[in-house]
RNA sequence: GGAGGGGUGGGUGAGUGGUUAAUACCACCAGACUGUAAAUCUGGCGCCCGGAAGGGCUACGUAGGUUCGAAUCCUACCCCCUCCA
């Protein structure tokens, strides 16, 4: 492997590698490496977040390196300590089964399947007994586990820190055990669960696995991680319209950085990315289009990147009337009824009182023009456009 | 086992008898602006009736009670947290 390819590998998209020149040593000998990544079947939706490591793991398929997909039905019982969650109900083997495939449709997006395979912890779990547990938790001290930033600070604050969530990383880094990991993926609020699986790997006469932390990205509102849970992800099932308009919606700050650890751009384009990104007259918005497309291109291809872009020019920026626009057929008898009515059976409104509000608002127009007043649903005819905001339009039908 | 603190709108969190559909912040929606769904500024942000003015209903863990009137007081219950053992 030569100098450029080895830096891209193990420098862009990555925050920290332990330990990074063992690992190189390791990819030099070209051994075939297990890499190891684990998923919670309880939330199954990949986002762009979580690409940036499957995306690493993807470069390293490709230089003959297996994964090892984990799919967490015992942890996910606990509840990531990382979130807010907590215990969480237990999951029904057929809810694990769907939620792992919903998953593995995503994933197989990114990850070569066939370097893949995949393991279910209770392929080892289920026939733990007590005993193994105890023997488990004996290797690990209260302290050091609450030298975890996470579990640190909610001690202090005096939060709740449940019990199942201390063996959270004894699960986790038991599984390296079990599939006998060479490395270990995961964000940087991660690094904790992963230096647990490489010393116990260590205290079991395991090689102990090198851990490989990726940056977390800020979700759509520039300021928290990208998570399901807030709302603010983008997700790579997502269609190519919303995961277009979803990357124009991020603030202009947290660009180069997802063009830096979620694209293919050349590494000389992003540095000038970057420095054009502190540059108020630089393009930023052209920047932004860029990592739309290269984020469509991804997950739909070249093709559905360059149509929600010319979607994009001609629907937002041109304020035009799409032409593939949901239908609504007019109930009947309008004499009775308002245009207030009309929106929420269209479902742009969610109540009466909502709809008046965007009328009052100015934000609704029938053919484009403005609607100043709660006008009567009889002067509504068949054919009509009603467009409420930028984002819900909807064609009549029908009435009369 | 003992002591104390707390449960408010999507989230955080004010509010201790009427002026509170409930401060503030976040999120969200809309408008303006920018040929970005960014930033910024402005407004909105429970539901129903009404063209409007306005009116009504529901809501502060649950169930009762006191009162002309309760998120605010009382009783019981449920749930959560901290500390001491």
């Amino acid at each position: 492997m030569n100098d450029s390819r080895l830096h891209r590998l193990l420098r862009r998209g990555v925050t920290e590698i332990i330990v990074e020149s063992e690992l190189i040593e390791l990819l030099e000998t070209g051994r075939p490496l297990r890499l190891k990544i684990g998923f919670d079947p309880s939330a199954p939706d990949i986002h762009v977040g979580h690409s940036v490591p499957l995306r690493k793991l993807r470069q390293l398929q490709e230089l003959g390196h297996t994964v090892v997909l984990i799919v967490g039905d015992w942890t996910a019982q606990i509840g990531d300590p990382s979130g807010r969650s907590r215990t969480r109900p237990m999951l029904t083997r057929e809810q694990v089964m769907a939620n792992a495939e919903t998953y593995m449709a995503q994933f197989f997006k990114i990850i070569d399947p066939d370097r893949t395979e995949t393991r279910f912890q209770s392929d080892w779990f289920g026939p733990f007994t007590l005993s193994d547990v105890i023997g488990l938790t004996s290797r690990f001290t209260v302290a050091q586990f609450l030298a975890r930033e996470d579990f640190a600070k909610r001690y202090r604050a005096n939060q709740p820190i449940a019990i199942t969530e201390l063996l959270y990383p004894l699960l986790q880094a038991y599984d390296s055990i079990a599939v006998e990991s060479d490395v270990e993926f995961g964000g940087t609020d991660q690094k904790f669960n992963l230096l647990v699986g490489r010393d116990l790997q260590g205290m079991m006469g395991q090689r102990p696995q090198h851990c490989f932390i990726t940056p977390l990205l800020p979700g759509t509102d520039g300021v928290q991680k990208m998570s399901k849970s807030l709302g603010n992800y983008i997700g790579i099932d997502e269609l190519p319209n919303d995961v277009y308009g979803k990357t124009m919606s991020l603030p202009d700050s947290v660009v180069a950085a997802y063009i830096e650890n979620a694209t293919d751009v050349p590494d000389e384009e992003v540095e000038e990315m970057k420095r054009a990104s502190a540059d108020a007259s630089a393009d930023r918005m052209g920047m932004k289009k860029r990592l739309a497309r290269e984020l469509v291109a991804q997950f739909h291809g070249g093709a559905a990147a360059l149509d929600a872009e010319r979607r994009f020019e001609r629907i937002v920026q041109g304020r035009e009337t799409p032409d593939d626009l949901p239908v609504f057929d007019l109930p009947p008898n309008l004499e009775a009824r308002r245009l207030s009515d009309v929106l929420v059976g269209a479902g742009m409104a969610g109540s009466a009182a909502e709809a008046k509000r965007l009328i009052d608002q100015g934000a609704v127009r029938i053919d484009d023009a403005p609607v100043a007043a709660n006008i009567p649903a009889s002067t509504l005819k068949s054919g009509a456009v009603i467009r409420a905001g930028r984002r819900r339009f909807v064609r009549l039908r029908g009435g009369g």
